[in-house]
DNA sequence: TTGCTCCTCACGTCACGTGAGGTGGC
DNA sequence: TTGCTCCTCACGTCACGTGAGGTGGC
């Protein structure tokens, strides 16, 4: 007789808890070799490790337990080809979801630390690199929605939801007129299609429920006008801080970007 | 008072089910917004969708319910952050397993279907296009491994076991000698970053437990000598169905590929 | 009275994990 | 006698799903 392991020696020989070698023991999974016949401890050998890998395979692929028990006996290339084909489908949903998830963590984190580190008090003029976004609807007929009213509408589309949203006006005068009603919603998406464009922008900040900019439209305005300068493109309202980082919506943290004319004479006089 | 929805509505908006709306109220995780008195029927409200976001974004990383109640009322930028921190990892472990095993679900349905369409009783010669390998150890030393050996040594690491076992000899000398000691154990991974060389292969196949091919080895030595071939490079022992899909392990099929010399004269014959 | 939607509460499910109490051989 | 490894068996866990029995308003 050749040799044998103890369930202690099995477990760490292959990385299976023995808590699990023994339910699956239980349910007629996966067998020991033999047994004491006076201890009744088990004994597993290294010859059983390819029916183990036909386990853990299928395990790693979620197959149900019960669904592995059944075609162990009666496998065949035919049936786990049959197998593999109806799985492919649901991991690569999985995958698909998995690596969409890990977007909206990331670029969630990204805007979270933006809203952390800004001055939001102050307005500044900043250079923004180009930022993917998608368009999730265009807002327009007779009543334009809100924010609260296109999270309602859209709130079936889970996938959409979770990544942060945000409006675009199509010019300053639309936002100081409606700040909470944008021209379009969109999501910040990093595999959106669409981009915010790298210009520079005019950014201040707001705080307050989806749609609430307090006096932050006259303040841009009055910005605007003190300091010449020339709005020419959307405006921008992104959500730094919303519910997810947030209990109370008065904690909202709004990033306000207008893009602005680049003076010719201010580019010429860099190097 | 705005207009509030049944737990069906709510449900249906949602997509999620009633029995969970039900359960995460239980545990304290998403409260209706309020009960009729009469009939005790829970309301929900659409100004309830970013909360519920909230709960639905954590859930989809993976964050315990417990873990969610307990930051619910606490939830800031700060917190958040460290929190997608800690799950990054845990979610990028997770993507890779996953994509892992899609590959070698792949993998597996090519091969079993390569034995599932082969000739397995007769010799040929096939040109075959590369193919992504990686090398799992050489076999070296006194006492040449086993398949079954090197199994059993490499066990724990179930990432390669997962794809399937291969054997590469260095002559088809070599395997005639030893055919169930390669002098390279190898993996069919399709992210290997080895090559099995796109060439012209004489192919024979053969049945049993792994390193078991009957007298393949006398018949390719025959056709080589009766065809006048030149046996240049390696020889792969491919297993194109092994305990994955065959629970008798005189069922496994294996595939054996002896580089040939192309014949120039072959050669220049084609357009 | 009949449907209908909703309610509560207990129990089931899946794949284990934990812990109590006991055994065999050095 | 003391450790040590192993055993069985019952119960716990997590995130729900199911199903029985009952209620309120048309």
């Amino acid at each position: 007789m050749f040799d044998t392991l103890s369930i202690k020696e099995f477990s760490k020989l292959t990385g299976i808890e023995s808590s699990t070698l023994r339910y699956w023991e239980n349910i007629g999974l996966f067998t020991p070799y033999a047994r004491n016949p006076t201890n009744n401890y088990r004994h597993y050998s290294t010859e059983q490790l390819p029916a183990l890998n036909f386990v853990t395979t299928l395990c790693d692929l979620d197959v149900p337990n019960k669904t592995i028990c059944d075609i162990k006996n009666a496998r065949t290339p035919k049936l786990i080809i049959e197998l593999f084909d109806e799985h492919a489908h649901h991991l690569n949903k999985q995958l698909y979801n998995l690596s969409h998830r890990y977007s909206v963590m990331q670029i969630r984190r990204e805007l979270m630390l933006q809203g952390l580190e800004a001055d939001i008090n102050e307005l500044s003029i900043q250079e923004m690199p180009a930022m993917a976004i998608s368009i999730r609807s265009r807002n327009e007929g007779s009543e334009k929605q809100t924010f609260l009213e296109h999270i309602s509408e859209t709130a079936l589309n889970r996938v959409n939801l979770s990544f942060p949203v945000a409006g675009y006006h199509e010019s300053i005068e639309a936002f100081t007129l409606n700040p909470g009603s944008p021209d379009y919603f969109i999501s910040i998406d990093p595999h959106g299609t669409d981009k915010k464009k790298a210009s520079e922008y005019l950014v201040g900040y707001a705080m307050g429920n989806y749609g609430e900019v307090g006096d932050v439209h006259n303040r841009l305005s009055a910005f605007i006008r003190d300091n010449k300068l020339f709005p020419v493109g959307p405006v921008y309202t992104i959500y730094l801080h919303d519910e997810i980082c947030t209990e109370n919506p008065d904690n909202y943290l709004v990033q306000i970007c207008v893009e602005i004319f680049i003076k010719i004479f201010d580019k010429i006089k860099e190097p």
